[in-house]
RNA sequence: UGGGGGAUCGUCUAGCGGCAGGACAGCAGACUCUGGAUCUGCUUACCGAGGUUCGAAUCCUCGUCCCCCAGCCA
């Protein structure tokens, strides 16, 4: 129905396979994969390429098969391969029956293997690590072939059967192809094409004590699934060719490989091995620490999985290197909280404020605005009465020109409530902070306009000071301070925001908040958009800012300051 | 200086020989019971030098700069 909004806009992939289609050259059909390797969480990075190749297929009448990468026992855990399917069905895909595995192809790959060392493409070599890389050359000379290298096939069959009977210690041997040493892509100096590893595989167990390099599985394991296009980042266009060689040697069918530039997030960094130093060091708290640009993290934020889909239509697919703006992301979530999002008021940093001329003991209740953007959203009570709490950066008491909220003799609305005017400001006589405020209301303003028509300047949120509840809040910032702290001189870490989490505790939130259930929504009026934290318990709800609103009087403030100060 | 790739507003991205477009960010204004949302307007880009062409971001040549590759990681 509204396909034109859903398409998204062109890249260079679509074209590629829009001109296959044209041809023919798959027969029309469109085969993705995502192909995780378990060994860590999914961030927005992966959010990228599962949504190309989920939305390429689904566009394209095809279909995206879900495969993990689990040719490496050592690094990998079956905690990742289900947080990883957790991740991709909270994301929004659905990958059906094809869920798939490189190890379900163990077999099939040693039998390839074996084929290649009887075409006398393939030995068994004894040199050791540190041997192959001097072996190897360099990036300008030429490397020097294995002195195993033209072992007689009968020995290379009967030395890679022992080497998967177990015979042989880690290390000890690896099955090389046989291509050459002087080839000006590395790849192709007779790279490993098995070691061996006695590690158990969180689903082979111990039958495999040898297990395929990537390099030698993932093209086999693309032929074998029919794979049209098999899309993957820009550090593997050197691997291509080595895949082409060995689906040639073998006779299989090729998917066609098309490379893209990796996500680079501004204020965060994407990589396994960064991340996993966070989490390991206790930086964060762990692999879905709000602050984290994992999907397990932006799910405890309050990211919306629509939001970061918009995100990963609106950057696009390209080959040249990029950094996103963080803005862009925090955009498209606001851009979906707004929509449906229900608001309510809760307040941070209370100041109270007693209104002398409403009576004590009573409670008024007002009729609130579920979702301005929804009239379907409806409305609710909310409580008012003589002492409430007001956001502490509402009121000034020597206000600037542009500062228009709450001062001595001022008068603002509380929203969906009534008009305010303060009458005196009482203070802290040690320390001069201003702890209480004093005013009126008229009775007149209820609901929030004046019959006389006098308009006022604000509206501030506010809670009732007697039956708002207590909430710890934790406000969530950007984890590193630089834009790009990878690329950064010196250890990524230093950049590390340290205003990155505050805790709030308590805030005061509206009672209609009482047993909120954790991952459920909320714009906090005038604050942001908070989730609720699993923490949560049942008398102190835990909410995560998942971020804020757009402040305009922010930028006031920030460009006076700039104009002072040049 | 072996091989592979890439250079378009501040950022991301479109363009496929015919007016360089969009989004985010920024700025200005309108509106507003959220300084939210919404709406309007504005600023800003083809890495450089040659060439082909009536016409070049696009084709050709020569440069420059950036990224990736020397794991028994993926």
């Amino acid at each position: 129905m509204d396909k034109p909004d859903t398409t998204p806009p062109p890249n260079f992939i679509r074209y590629i396979v829009e001109e296959d289609n044209r041809t023919g050259k798959f027969g029309g059909r469109v085969i993705t994969r995502f192909p995780p390797e378990p060994n860590g969480y999914l961030h927005i990075g992966h959010a990228k390429s599962i949504c190309l190749n989920f939305g390429l297929a689904a566009d394209f009448g095809g279909h995206c098969n879900f495969r993990f990468d689990d040719t490496n026992p050592s690094k990998e855990e079956v905690e990742y391969v289900e947080s990883i399917q957790a991740d991709v069905r909270w994301l929004g895909f659905d990958w059906g029956e094809r869920l798939y595995y490189a190890s379900d192809y163990f077999e099939q790959l040693y039998g390839w293997a074996v084929q290649l060392i009887k075409d006398g493409k393939a030995f068994v070599c004894e040199l050791s690590p540190d041997e192959i890389r001097d072996y190897r050359g360099t990036l300008t000379e030429p490397g020097r072939e294995s002195p195993w290298r033209n072992r007689p096939v009968e020995e290379n069959l009967d030395l890679f059967e022992r080497m998967r009977a177990g015979e042989f210690p880690d290390g000890s041997l690896t099955l090389r192809a046989k291509i050459d040493m002087a080839a000006p892509n590395i790849n192709l100096r007779d790279p490993v094409m098995y070691r061996i590893k006695h590690d158990p595989h969180h689903r082979t167990g111990d039958a495999w004590c040898l297990y395929p390099m990537y390099d030698w599985a993932h093209g086999q394991c693309d032929s074998i699934e029919g794979i049209t296009h098999s899309l993957c980042t820009m550090e593997y266009e050197d691997h291509r060719a080595l895949y082409d060689w060995y689906l040639d040697q073998l006779g299989l069918y090729h998917p066609q490989q098309i490379e893209f530039a990796r996500l680079n997030l501004s204020h965060t960094v994407l990589s396994k091995r960064r991340l996993i130093q966070l989490v390991q060091e206790e930086r964060v708290n762990g692999w879905d620490d709000p602050r984290m640009p994992t999907l397990a993290g932006m799910r405890r934020r309050g990211y919306p999985p629509a939001a970061i889909r918009s995100f990963c239509d609106r950057i696009g697919v390209g080959k040249r290197e990029n950094l996103v703006d963080m803005a862009l992301l925090e955009y498209c979530v606001r851009e979906d909280l707004n929509r449906w999002a229900p608001r309510v008021m809760a307040v941070l940093r209370p100041l109270k404020v007693v209104i002398e001329n409403f009576p004590e003991g009573r409670v008024e209740y007002l009729e609130a605005v579920n979702n301005p953007e929804d009239p379907g959203a409806g409305t609710r009570p909310i409580p008012f009465t003589r002492e409430i709490y007001i956001e502490r950066e509402d009121f000034l008491e020597d206000p600037p020109k542009k500062f228009y909220r709450l001062a001595p003799g001022r008068e603002v609305r509380l929203r969906y409530a009534f008009f305010l005017k303060c009458h005196e400001v009482i203070k802290d006589p040690a320390t001069g902070e201003v702890v209480e405020l004093r005013g009126t209301y008229d009775p007149e303003t209820r609901g929030g306009s004046a019959p006389d028509g006098r308009q006022v300047k604000a509206t501030l949120h506010w809670v009732s000071a007697t039956l708002a509840l207590p909430a710890a809040v934790r406000l969530y910032d950007r984890l590193f301070t630089v834009p790009h702290p990878s690329s950064e001189a010196g250890d990524f870490k230093q950049y590390i925001n340290p205003h990155s989490l505050e805790v709030i505790d308590p805030a005061w939130v509206e009672p209609s908040l009482a047993g909120a259930a954790p991952g459920s929504h909320f714009q906090f009026e005038r604050l942001g958009y908070f989730c609720v934290d699993p923490d949560s318990t049942a008398d102190r709800p835990v909410f995560n800012r998942t971020v804020t609103l757009r402040d305009a009087w922010a930028k006031v403030q920030q460009s006076e300051k700039k104009g002072k100060g040049s």
